[in-house]
DNA sequence: GCCGTAAAGTGGTCAGACCACCCTTAACCA
DNA sequence: TGGTTAAGGGTGGTCTGACCACTTTACGGC
Protein backbone atom coordinates (compact mmCIF):
# COMPACT_ATOMS: atom_id res chain seq x y z
CA UNK A 1 0.00 0.00 0.00
CA UNK A 2 2.79 1.83 -0.07
CA UNK A 3 2.63 3.81 -4.07
CA UNK A 4 4.02 7.12 -4.33
CA UNK A 5 4.65 7.58 -0.60
CA UNK A 6 2.45 10.67 -0.75
CA UNK A 7 -0.61 9.09 -1.13
CA UNK A 8 -2.65 8.58 1.85
CA UNK A 9 -3.80 4.68 2.63
CA UNK A 10 -6.76 5.06 2.71
CA UNK A 11 -6.93 6.89 -0.82
CA UNK A 12 -5.15 3.78 -2.25
CA UNK A 13 -7.96 1.96 -0.51
CA UNK A 14 -10.63 3.72 -2.27
CA UNK A 15 -8.62 3.06 -5.73
CA UNK A 16 -8.60 -0.22 -4.77
CA UNK A 17 -11.88 -0.75 -4.55
CA UNK A 18 -13.17 0.83 -7.07
CA UNK A 19 -10.56 -1.54 -9.07
CA UNK A 20 -12.37 -4.74 -7.53
CA UNK A 21 -15.53 -2.88 -8.42
CA UNK A 22 -14.92 -3.13 -11.83
CA UNK A 23 -12.75 -6.04 -12.33
CA UNK A 24 -16.33 -8.23 -10.19
CA UNK A 25 -18.61 -6.10 -12.69
CA UNK A 26 -20.39 -5.16 -9.13
CA UNK A 27 -24.19 -3.82 -9.84
CA UNK A 28 -25.78 -1.85 -7.43
CA UNK A 29 -26.89 -4.16 -4.77
CA UNK A 30 -24.16 -6.31 -4.49
CA UNK A 31 -21.84 -6.90 -1.70
CA UNK A 32 -18.77 -5.35 -1.29
CA UNK A 33 -16.17 -7.89 1.21
CA UNK A 34 -16.12 -6.98 4.65
CA UNK A 35 -13.94 -4.52 6.35
CA UNK A 36 -12.10 -6.96 7.91
CA UNK A 37 -10.98 -8.81 4.65
CA UNK A 38 -10.44 -5.87 2.47
CA UNK A 39 -8.05 -5.21 5.47
CA UNK A 40 -6.91 -7.86 5.21
CA UNK A 41 -6.40 -8.48 1.55
CA UNK A 42 -4.97 -4.50 0.99
CA UNK A 43 -2.74 -5.10 3.90
CA UNK A 44 -4.10 -1.57 5.15
CA UNK A 45 -5.45 -1.17 8.86
CA UNK A 46 -9.71 -1.57 9.57
CA UNK A 47 -9.50 2.14 10.54
CA UNK A 48 -8.10 2.89 6.87
CA UNK A 49 -10.08 0.55 4.74
CA UNK A 50 -12.97 2.22 7.08
CA UNK A 51 -12.24 5.53 6.24
CA UNK A 52 -12.82 5.28 2.38
CA UNK A 53 -15.60 3.27 3.24
CA UNK A 54 -17.39 6.06 5.20
CA UNK A 55 -16.01 8.70 2.21
CA UNK A 56 -18.01 6.80 -0.38
CA UNK A 57 -21.14 6.40 1.95
CA UNK A 58 -21.24 10.09 2.20
CA UNK A 59 -20.57 10.31 -1.26
CA UNK A 60 -23.97 7.95 -1.69
CA UNK A 61 -21.73 5.56 -3.82
CA UNK A 62 -22.12 2.64 -0.86
CA UNK A 63 -25.01 1.75 1.72
CA UNK A 64 -23.75 -0.25 5.13
CA UNK A 65 -26.29 -2.14 6.63
CA UNK A 66 -24.80 -3.14 10.32
CA UNK A 67 -24.70 -6.63 10.71
CA UNK A 68 -25.12 -7.43 7.10
CA UNK A 69 -22.17 -5.64 5.26
CA UNK A 70 -21.59 -3.14 2.87
CA UNK A 71 -23.70 -2.83 -0.56
CA UNK A 72 -23.10 -1.10 -4.11
CA UNK A 73 -26.20 1.30 -4.22
CA UNK A 74 -27.70 3.26 -6.97
CA UNK A 75 -26.16 6.33 -6.62
CA UNK A 76 -27.93 8.82 -4.48
CA UNK A 77 -26.08 11.72 -3.15
CA UNK A 78 -28.62 12.35 -0.42
CA UNK A 79 -25.71 13.26 2.41
CA UNK A 80 -23.19 15.04 0.27
CA UNK A 81 -25.56 17.64 -0.80
CA UNK A 82 -27.13 18.90 2.53
CA UNK A 83 -23.58 18.81 3.81
CA UNK A 84 -22.17 20.96 0.10
CA UNK A 85 -24.88 23.35 -0.22
CA UNK A 86 -24.46 24.93 3.13
CA UNK A 87 -20.40 25.32 1.78
CA UNK A 88 -21.98 26.48 -1.56
CA UNK A 89 -24.69 28.99 -0.44
CA UNK A 90 -22.55 31.85 -0.64
CA UNK A 91 -20.71 31.51 -4.52
CA UNK A 92 -22.98 32.97 -6.75
CA UNK A 93 -20.86 32.32 -9.48
CA UNK A 94 -21.51 28.29 -8.55
CA UNK A 95 -25.41 29.02 -8.52
CA UNK A 96 -25.20 30.81 -12.14
CA UNK A 97 -23.23 28.17 -13.83
CA UNK A 98 -25.40 25.85 -12.06
CA UNK A 99 -29.12 27.34 -13.56
CA UNK A 100 -28.20 27.78 -16.49
CA UNK A 101 -26.52 24.07 -17.01
CA UNK A 102 -29.49 22.72 -15.79
CA UNK A 103 -31.66 24.79 -17.79
CA UNK A 104 -29.43 23.77 -20.88
CA UNK A 105 -30.15 20.02 -20.26
CA UNK A 106 -33.52 20.54 -19.48
CA UNK A 107 -33.97 22.41 -23.08
CA UNK A 108 -32.08 19.32 -24.48
CA UNK A 109 -34.21 16.84 -22.86
CA UNK A 110 -37.56 18.93 -23.62
CA UNK A 111 -36.21 18.82 -27.78
CA UNK A 112 -35.40 14.90 -27.52
CA UNK A 113 -38.31 14.26 -26.06
CA UNK A 114 -40.39 15.90 -28.47
CA UNK A 115 -40.16 13.55 -30.94
CA UNK A 116 -41.32 10.24 -29.03
CA UNK A 117 -44.40 11.71 -27.48
CA UNK A 118 -47.80 10.22 -27.80
CA UNK A 119 -51.05 11.22 -26.32
CA UNK A 120 -50.70 9.12 -23.40
CA UNK A 121 -47.86 11.54 -22.98
CA UNK A 122 -49.13 14.84 -23.14
CA UNK A 123 -51.92 13.07 -20.79
CA UNK A 124 -49.42 12.50 -18.34
CA UNK A 125 -47.76 15.91 -18.11
CA UNK A 126 -51.04 17.77 -18.05
CA UNK A 127 -51.97 16.11 -15.18
CA UNK A 128 -48.77 16.28 -13.53
CA UNK A 129 -49.06 19.93 -14.02
CA UNK A 130 -52.19 20.27 -12.42
CA UNK A 131 -52.05 18.08 -9.89
CA UNK A 132 -53.24 20.03 -6.93
CA UNK A 133 -51.03 18.51 -4.43
CA UNK A 134 -47.43 19.42 -5.57
CA UNK A 135 -45.78 22.29 -4.79
CA UNK A 136 -44.02 24.44 -7.79
CA UNK A 137 -40.62 22.48 -7.15
CA UNK A 138 -41.72 19.07 -6.99
CA UNK A 139 -43.52 19.53 -10.26
CA UNK A 140 -40.59 21.04 -11.75
CA UNK A 141 -38.77 18.09 -11.26
CA UNK A 142 -41.84 15.37 -11.98
CA UNK A 143 -42.21 16.71 -15.23
CA UNK A 144 -38.59 17.13 -16.38
CA UNK A 145 -38.26 13.97 -14.92
CA UNK A 146 -40.51 12.24 -17.17
CA UNK A 147 -39.08 13.96 -19.90
CA UNK A 148 -35.32 12.80 -19.48
CA UNK A 149 -37.34 9.58 -19.23
CA UNK A 150 -38.83 9.88 -22.19
CA UNK A 151 -35.14 11.46 -23.97
CA UNK A 152 -33.84 7.75 -23.69
CA UNK A 153 -30.38 9.02 -22.57
CA UNK A 154 -29.71 8.27 -19.58
CA UNK A 155 -26.19 9.64 -19.33
CA UNK A 156 -27.80 13.06 -19.40
CA UNK A 157 -30.78 12.40 -17.08
CA UNK A 158 -27.81 11.22 -14.46
CA UNK A 159 -26.08 14.45 -14.91
CA UNK A 160 -29.36 16.52 -14.42
CA UNK A 161 -30.46 15.06 -11.65
CA UNK A 162 -27.53 15.68 -9.76
CA UNK A 163 -27.49 18.99 -10.63
CA UNK A 164 -31.17 19.28 -9.39
CA UNK A 165 -30.07 17.95 -6.23
CA UNK A 166 -27.83 20.08 -5.74
CA UNK A 167 -29.99 23.33 -7.17
CA UNK A 168 -32.73 21.73 -4.87
CA UNK A 169 -30.61 22.34 -1.61
CA UNK A 170 -29.66 26.31 -2.35
CA UNK A 171 -32.95 27.30 -3.66
CA UNK A 172 -35.42 26.62 -5.76
CA UNK A 173 -34.96 26.65 -9.66
CA UNK A 174 -38.32 26.44 -11.27
CA UNK A 175 -40.24 28.00 -13.90
CA UNK A 176 -43.51 30.01 -13.95
CA UNK A 177 -46.12 27.58 -14.71
CA UNK A 178 -47.02 29.36 -18.02
CA UNK A 179 -44.04 27.82 -19.16
CA UNK A 180 -44.77 24.07 -18.40
CA UNK A 181 -48.24 24.76 -20.16
CA UNK A 182 -46.88 26.29 -23.06
CA UNK A 183 -44.20 23.94 -23.40
CA UNK A 184 -47.02 20.65 -23.62
CA UNK A 185 -48.91 23.29 -26.07
CA UNK A 186 -45.97 22.53 -28.39
CA UNK A 187 -45.41 18.93 -27.76
CA UNK A 188 -49.41 18.72 -29.18
CA UNK A 189 -48.84 20.59 -31.98
CA UNK A 190 -46.06 19.85 -33.01
CA UNK A 191 -44.01 22.45 -33.00
CA UNK A 192 -40.46 21.19 -32.56
CA UNK A 193 -38.73 25.16 -33.97
CA UNK A 194 -40.35 26.63 -30.78
CA UNK A 195 -39.05 24.75 -27.98
CA UNK A 196 -35.37 26.53 -28.24
CA UNK A 197 -37.03 29.56 -28.27
CA UNK A 198 -39.73 28.68 -25.44
CA UNK A 199 -36.35 28.11 -23.01
CA UNK A 200 -34.49 31.29 -24.63
CA UNK A 201 -37.35 33.21 -23.28
CA UNK A 202 -36.29 32.92 -19.56
CA UNK A 203 -34.06 35.33 -18.40
CA UNK A 204 -31.36 33.80 -16.07
CA UNK A 205 -32.60 34.73 -13.01
CA UNK A 206 -34.50 34.04 -9.70
CA UNK A 207 -37.18 36.65 -10.62
CA UNK A 208 -38.59 34.03 -12.83
CA UNK A 209 -39.77 31.93 -10.67
CA UNK A 210 -43.61 32.52 -9.34
CA UNK A 211 -46.50 30.41 -9.59
CA UNK B 1 -23.72 12.25 20.30
CA UNK B 2 -26.91 9.92 20.68
CA UNK B 3 -29.15 12.20 18.37
CA UNK B 4 -31.69 10.17 16.42
CA UNK B 5 -29.90 6.86 17.53
CA UNK B 6 -30.34 5.70 13.70
CA UNK B 7 -27.51 8.77 13.59
CA UNK B 8 -23.97 7.53 13.03
CA UNK B 9 -21.06 9.21 14.89
CA UNK B 10 -19.29 10.28 12.30
CA UNK B 11 -22.27 12.40 10.83
CA UNK B 12 -23.31 13.40 14.28
CA UNK B 13 -19.17 14.90 13.66
CA UNK B 14 -19.43 16.11 10.37
CA UNK B 15 -22.26 18.37 11.52
CA UNK B 16 -20.64 19.47 14.64
CA UNK B 17 -17.78 20.70 12.86
CA UNK B 18 -19.81 22.65 10.32
CA UNK B 19 -21.73 24.14 13.15
CA UNK B 20 -18.23 25.05 14.81
CA UNK B 21 -16.91 26.56 11.13
CA UNK B 22 -20.32 28.81 11.11
CA UNK B 23 -20.26 30.14 14.98
CA UNK B 24 -16.51 30.71 14.33
CA UNK B 25 -16.95 32.36 11.11
CA UNK B 26 -13.81 30.14 9.67
CA UNK B 27 -12.74 31.52 6.13
CA UNK B 28 -10.94 29.13 3.95
CA UNK B 29 -7.55 28.95 5.40
CA UNK B 30 -7.95 29.13 9.15
CA UNK B 31 -7.30 26.31 10.90
CA UNK B 32 -9.69 23.57 12.71
CA UNK B 33 -8.98 22.16 16.18
CA UNK B 34 -6.58 18.80 15.90
CA UNK B 35 -8.45 15.30 15.98
CA UNK B 36 -7.94 15.00 19.80
CA UNK B 37 -9.15 17.92 20.73
CA UNK B 38 -12.23 17.70 18.43
CA UNK B 39 -12.64 13.80 19.67
CA UNK B 40 -12.45 15.11 23.21
CA UNK B 41 -15.14 18.04 22.68
CA UNK B 42 -17.23 16.15 20.86
CA UNK B 43 -17.05 13.15 23.06
CA UNK B 44 -16.65 11.06 20.22
CA UNK B 45 -13.55 8.67 19.64
CA UNK B 46 -10.71 9.79 17.37
CA UNK B 47 -11.45 7.45 14.46
CA UNK B 48 -14.72 8.47 14.11
CA UNK B 49 -13.47 12.08 13.94
CA UNK B 50 -11.61 10.85 11.73
CA UNK B 51 -14.15 9.38 9.41
CA UNK B 52 -15.62 12.49 9.17
CA UNK B 53 -13.00 14.60 8.14
CA UNK B 54 -11.30 12.12 5.59
CA UNK B 55 -14.63 12.55 3.96
CA UNK B 56 -14.80 16.13 4.18
CA UNK B 57 -11.14 16.18 2.78
CA UNK B 58 -12.13 13.69 -0.20
CA UNK B 59 -15.66 16.46 -0.92
CA UNK B 60 -12.41 18.63 -0.82
CA UNK B 61 -13.77 21.14 1.71
CA UNK B 62 -11.03 20.54 4.04
CA UNK B 63 -7.09 19.90 3.52
CA UNK B 64 -4.76 18.31 6.09
CA UNK B 65 -1.34 18.63 6.74
CA UNK B 66 1.09 16.37 8.49
CA UNK B 67 2.62 17.71 11.45
CA UNK B 68 0.76 21.31 10.61
CA UNK B 69 -3.23 20.47 11.21
CA UNK B 70 -6.37 20.32 9.33
CA UNK B 71 -7.30 23.58 7.38
CA UNK B 72 -10.42 25.39 5.58
CA UNK B 73 -10.01 25.21 2.05
CA UNK B 74 -11.15 27.02 -0.48
CA UNK B 75 -14.06 25.19 -1.57
CA UNK B 76 -14.44 23.78 -5.09
CA UNK B 77 -18.00 22.26 -5.78
CA UNK B 78 -16.46 20.91 -9.50
CA UNK B 79 -13.84 18.45 -7.62
CA UNK B 80 -16.90 17.19 -6.16
CA UNK B 81 -18.78 16.79 -9.68
CA UNK B 82 -15.87 15.51 -10.93
CA UNK B 83 -15.72 12.53 -8.74
CA UNK B 84 -19.52 11.52 -8.27
CA UNK B 85 -19.43 12.09 -12.92
CA UNK B 86 -17.12 9.49 -12.73
CA UNK B 87 -19.11 6.99 -11.28
CA UNK B 88 -22.41 8.08 -12.84
CA UNK B 89 -20.49 7.88 -16.13
CA UNK B 90 -19.36 4.41 -15.62
CA UNK B 91 -22.86 3.34 -15.01
CA UNK B 92 -24.34 5.13 -17.42
CA UNK B 93 -22.42 5.30 -20.49
CA UNK B 94 -23.47 3.68 -23.70
CA UNK B 95 -21.56 5.12 -26.80
CA UNK B 96 -24.80 7.37 -28.33
CA UNK B 97 -25.52 8.39 -25.29
CA UNK B 98 -22.40 9.69 -24.66
CA UNK B 99 -21.58 11.14 -28.38
CA UNK B 100 -25.02 12.64 -27.95
CA UNK B 101 -24.50 14.54 -24.73
CA UNK B 102 -20.97 15.64 -25.79
CA UNK B 103 -22.47 17.26 -28.78
CA UNK B 104 -25.15 18.97 -27.06
CA UNK B 105 -22.54 20.55 -24.44
CA UNK B 106 -20.54 21.52 -27.37
CA UNK B 107 -23.33 22.75 -29.25
CA UNK B 108 -24.33 25.00 -25.89
CA UNK B 109 -20.80 26.52 -25.53
CA UNK B 110 -20.65 27.03 -28.71
CA UNK B 111 -22.99 29.37 -28.20
CA UNK B 112 -22.33 30.76 -25.16
CA UNK B 113 -19.16 31.58 -26.19
CA UNK B 114 -20.64 33.62 -29.30
CA UNK B 115 -21.54 36.67 -27.75
CA UNK B 116 -17.94 36.89 -26.09
CA UNK B 117 -16.11 35.93 -29.61
CA UNK B 118 -13.97 39.27 -30.68
CA UNK B 119 -10.75 38.59 -33.61
CA UNK B 120 -7.88 37.67 -31.81
CA UNK B 121 -10.40 34.84 -30.59
CA UNK B 122 -10.98 33.45 -34.44
CA UNK B 123 -7.42 33.98 -35.04
CA UNK B 124 -6.53 31.42 -32.15
CA UNK B 125 -9.36 29.11 -33.73
CA UNK B 126 -8.22 29.34 -37.33
CA UNK B 127 -4.61 28.57 -35.84
CA UNK B 128 -5.95 25.68 -34.40
CA UNK B 129 -7.63 24.42 -37.36
CA UNK B 130 -4.63 24.98 -39.70
CA UNK B 131 -2.06 23.27 -37.49
CA UNK B 132 -0.33 20.56 -39.32
CA UNK B 133 0.88 19.18 -35.95
CA UNK B 134 -2.27 18.23 -34.27
CA UNK B 135 -4.51 14.75 -35.25
CA UNK B 136 -8.28 15.38 -35.65
CA UNK B 137 -8.78 14.68 -32.65
CA UNK B 138 -6.33 16.68 -30.80
CA UNK B 139 -7.67 19.21 -32.60
CA UNK B 140 -11.11 18.57 -31.61
CA UNK B 141 -10.60 18.77 -28.11
CA UNK B 142 -8.31 21.84 -28.52
CA UNK B 143 -10.87 23.53 -30.13
CA UNK B 144 -13.45 23.41 -28.07
CA UNK B 145 -11.88 23.71 -24.59
CA UNK B 146 -11.05 26.80 -26.08
CA UNK B 147 -14.79 27.50 -26.82
CA UNK B 148 -15.99 26.36 -22.88
CA UNK B 149 -13.27 28.60 -21.68
CA UNK B 150 -14.88 31.58 -24.00
CA UNK B 151 -18.03 30.52 -22.64
CA UNK B 152 -16.99 30.92 -19.13
CA UNK B 153 -19.24 28.38 -17.07
CA UNK B 154 -17.02 26.06 -15.43
CA UNK B 155 -19.21 23.78 -14.43
CA UNK B 156 -20.21 22.84 -17.78
CA UNK B 157 -16.50 22.91 -18.92
CA UNK B 158 -15.71 20.27 -15.88
CA UNK B 159 -18.60 17.83 -17.44
CA UNK B 160 -17.70 17.95 -20.74
CA UNK B 161 -13.93 17.39 -20.10
CA UNK B 162 -14.92 14.06 -17.89
CA UNK B 163 -16.97 13.26 -21.04
CA UNK B 164 -14.33 13.79 -23.54
CA UNK B 165 -11.63 11.61 -21.27
CA UNK B 166 -14.13 8.82 -21.18
CA UNK B 167 -15.04 8.93 -24.61
CA UNK B 168 -11.27 8.79 -25.68
CA UNK B 169 -11.24 5.49 -24.06
CA UNK B 170 -14.25 4.13 -25.98
CA UNK B 171 -14.26 5.86 -29.38
CA UNK B 172 -12.90 8.82 -31.15
CA UNK B 173 -15.37 10.98 -31.29
CA UNK B 174 -14.90 14.17 -34.06
CA UNK B 175 -16.77 15.84 -36.76
CA UNK B 176 -15.37 16.65 -40.05
CA UNK B 177 -13.36 19.65 -41.03
CA UNK B 178 -15.94 21.09 -42.44
CA UNK B 179 -17.68 21.78 -39.56
CA UNK B 180 -15.24 23.47 -37.11
CA UNK B 181 -14.46 25.78 -40.28
CA UNK B 182 -18.06 26.85 -40.93
CA UNK B 183 -18.49 27.42 -36.84
CA UNK B 184 -15.60 30.12 -37.19
CA UNK B 185 -17.75 31.06 -39.99
CA UNK B 186 -20.80 32.01 -38.11
CA UNK B 187 -18.73 33.69 -35.68
CA UNK B 188 -16.81 35.73 -37.88
CA UNK B 189 -20.57 36.55 -39.77
CA UNK B 190 -22.02 37.20 -36.68
CA UNK B 191 -25.20 34.73 -37.55
CA UNK B 192 -25.58 33.50 -34.44
CA UNK B 193 -29.00 31.57 -35.41
CA UNK B 194 -27.26 29.03 -37.87
CA UNK B 195 -25.07 27.58 -34.68
CA UNK B 196 -28.27 25.56 -33.64
CA UNK B 197 -28.78 23.74 -37.71
CA UNK B 198 -25.10 23.35 -37.89
CA UNK B 199 -24.83 20.64 -35.02
CA UNK B 200 -28.39 19.59 -35.64
CA UNK B 201 -27.25 18.58 -39.48
CA UNK B 202 -24.33 16.28 -37.70
CA UNK B 203 -25.84 12.54 -37.94
CA UNK B 204 -25.71 10.73 -34.24
CA UNK B 205 -22.98 7.98 -36.34
CA UNK B 206 -19.39 7.12 -36.11
CA UNK B 207 -18.99 7.74 -40.12
CA UNK B 208 -19.39 11.20 -40.05
CA UNK B 209 -16.11 11.52 -38.60
CA UNK B 210 -13.62 12.07 -41.42
CA UNK B 211 -10.97 14.28 -41.71
C1' DG C 1 21.55 37.37 20.52
C1' DC C 2 22.12 33.04 17.79
C1' DC C 3 21.76 28.45 16.76
C1' DG C 4 20.83 23.75 17.36
C1' DT C 5 18.51 20.25 19.71
C1' DA C 6 14.88 18.48 22.51
C1' DA C 7 10.06 18.51 23.43
C1' DA C 8 5.41 19.07 22.35
C1' DG C 9 1.79 18.99 19.07
C1' DT C 10 -0.39 17.11 14.90
C1' DG C 11 -1.94 14.03 11.31
C1' DG C 12 -1.29 8.90 9.63
C1' DT C 13 -1.85 4.27 10.72
C1' DC C 14 -2.51 0.06 13.00
C1' DA C 15 -4.15 -3.51 16.34
C1' DG C 16 -7.32 -5.01 19.53
C1' DA C 17 -11.26 -4.84 22.10
C1' DC C 18 -16.20 -4.36 22.81
C1' DC C 19 -21.01 -3.51 21.32
C1' DA C 20 -25.32 -3.94 18.47
C1' DC C 21 -27.29 -6.21 14.99
C1' DC C 22 -28.50 -9.83 11.40
C1' DC C 23 -28.64 -14.36 9.73
C1' DT C 24 -28.02 -19.17 9.88
C1' DT C 25 -28.29 -23.33 12.27
C1' DA C 26 -29.18 -26.57 15.47
C1' DA C 27 -31.56 -27.95 19.34
C1' DC C 28 -35.87 -28.25 21.45
C1' DC C 29 -40.74 -28.85 22.21
C1' DA C 30 -45.43 -29.73 20.79
C1' DT D 1 -43.07 -33.81 11.48
C1' DG D 2 -43.20 -29.03 11.90
C1' DG D 3 -42.60 -24.86 14.03
C1' DT D 4 -40.31 -22.07 17.60
C1' DT D 5 -36.46 -20.63 20.06
C1' DA D 6 -31.80 -20.07 21.49
C1' DA D 7 -26.95 -19.89 20.37
C1' DG D 8 -23.14 -18.85 17.56
C1' DG D 9 -20.64 -16.56 14.02
C1' DG D 10 -20.22 -12.81 10.87
C1' DT D 11 -20.63 -7.78 10.11
C1' DG D 12 -20.57 -2.90 10.77
C1' DG D 13 -19.97 0.83 14.71
C1' DT D 14 -17.04 2.72 18.00
C1' DC D 15 -13.45 3.55 21.27
C1' DT D 16 -8.81 3.26 23.14
C1' DG D 17 -4.02 3.17 23.10
C1' DA D 18 -0.01 2.80 20.83
C1' DC D 19 3.44 3.98 17.41
C1' DC D 20 5.35 6.73 13.41
C1' DA D 21 6.57 10.91 10.56
C1' DC D 22 6.58 15.49 10.42
C1' DT D 23 6.32 20.46 11.90
C1' DT D 24 6.54 23.99 15.15
C1' DT D 25 7.91 25.72 19.39
C1' DA D 26 10.72 26.24 23.39
C1' DC D 27 14.75 25.78 25.85
C1' DG D 28 19.48 25.85 26.86
C1' DG D 29 24.31 26.33 25.71
C1' DC D 30 27.36 29.07 23.16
Amino acid sequence: MAMSSKQKVYQGVLQEIRQYIDQQHLMPGDKLPSERELADTLQAGRSSVREALRAMELLGLIETKRGEGTFLSTYRPYQTVELLSSFILKEARTREDLYLAKKILEKEAAKLAFSRMNVQDLDKLEQLLYDPVMGPNDRHVAFFKYLFTKSENLLLARVWQLMEEFSHTINKLYYSKVFYIELVQLYSTKNYELIEPLFESLAVQDDDQFE
